[in-house]
DNA sequence: CGGGGGCTTGAAACTGATCAAAACGCGTGG
DNA sequence: CCACGCGTTTTGATCAGTTTCAAGCCCCCG
């Protein structure tokens, strides 16, 4: 059960067989711990083993024009690194935000998988299909959205992703999240987030306190950051209850 | 040779078997044209094959906050919509930029086609990624660059995949591009766009008329973008003359 | 108790948006 | 062949959102 998060979001996703299920139990794996800050993985690195996040929060992030972006987070349940499978060189740096733990499984134990089952290769697949469309969902909010709705729309996806693997209770989870982090994240800059947090919290939408957000009225949120998450491609949730 | 620059693109990418080859140019198709601004797809649609860019541009788009975002480009070679395979919902519009022609290629040859070759499944596969790597360099650029730096990387990113598929000319490509689409992608308005391009002709960059773009001094245009094209993940060129 | 990271606040400067209008090109129909 | 109309590009002026700089505060950790 290390990486059970991952196998029951598959399954929900692209129903598994029995034996594709043993498959996956099966893997290989080295458990690591990570301290806030630590990194995965850097540009220009490359793995021979994929990362599956088994608890905490990893930001994929790059300097770009001197400015720290960063272009996903990924929470348990999800593999950063799926894509150095076939792109063997990393295109972004992998960091922890807080401390986090995951599991390394080598390429070839995934290869080798995906070989013996096409429902498998499918469905890993499917996952960065997924991961796909938030980083379109992400250009989008950076390209149309203020400030305001953009800082909005990152807390209604992490809540509904965090729903969805059952770390989210009524709306509210713990994140380590720093102001500077959803600035990095929103393309905005530290002061200006915490402004807009403010704004958020003055509308009495959510509560952020001790690295627990908590949604006070989902469906307003939502609505003030224009969310609709069909792009994250949940069926079945496995897990948490749900916030609408 | 309908799809011919998808199949010269997989192929300097994963090196596919005589017997892949084959089955490539045996899959069935249905070529259309397109006129400028007609949809090939929209927001909610299921359809049930997939579309291969033969000639022109297509834009993926969606209307957020009032505005029209355009997520990304495609060119010939590229399946703007491979994702449907496995996410059989469409999450955005696919809207032909200028005239275009594509092929529709059914989900069911395609899915026959990869249970019977992993080969190919993986070549496609690895398409969607390096998808996957551009948005979220859009992303990058969207979230750390002001106009100038954008503007420019969207050009420089343009360049590079017209001439991997043998459309770019010593740095010199025909594009349908208004500076309105130009602002959509960029996140910016139409009248920042002009004056932006205005700057880098200003600068000696590059020559914009008549739908064609030419990079005067490509080297310092990158520059300028901070580009690096290794997100691209191309390997082996296929066609066109390098830009450096 | 001290230090430091993160949060908060204020004021000034800047980038880019918006509004408005004119010039340009190009295809269409008279 | 010219006049018209429309979409695209261009220009100017004003306005709004966001950044930057600077400083103070809070609170947790050592």
């Amino acid at each position: 059960m290390p990486h059970q998060k991952l196998i029951s979001r598959l399954q929900a996703a692209s129903g598994l067989s029995d034996q594709d299920q043993t498959r996956l139990t099966r893997l290989p794996y080295k458990v690591k711990s990570l301290a806030d800050g630590e990194y995965v993985l850097r540009q220009g690195d490359k793995p021979s083993s994929c990362i599956v996040v088994m608890s905490g929060l990893l930001s994929r992030q790059r300097v770009v024009n001197a400015r720290n972006q960063i272009s996903s987070f990924y929470l348990a349940g999800d593999m950063p690194d799926l894509p150095t499978l076939h792109l063997p060189i990393a295109d972004c740096d992998l960091c922890s935000v807080g401390s986090s733990t995951i599991a390394a499984v080598p390429h070839s134990a995934l290869r080798e998988m995906m070989n013996e089952s096409a429902g498998l290769a499918h469905a890993f697949w499917r996952e960065t299909l997924i991961h796909a469309a938030i980083y379109r969902e992400w250009v989008e909010n950076l390209g149309s959205r203020q400030a305001l709705g953009r800082v909005a729309h990152l807390l209604c996806e992490l809540t509904v992703r965090m729903e969805f693997v059952g770390l989210a209770d009524s709306g509210s989870f713990r994140i380590p999240l720093t102001q500077q982090d959803v600035a990095d994240a929103c393309g905005l800059s530290v002061v200006h987030v915490n402004r807009t947090i403010q704004e958020i919290r003055g509308l009495g939408l959510i509560e952020w306190e001790n690295h627990t957000v908590t949604l006070l009225r989902p469906e307003e949120l939502k609505a003030l950051a224009e969310f609709s998450p069909e792009y994250l491609h949940e069926l079945n949730p496995s897990g948490g209850s749900k916030v609408s």
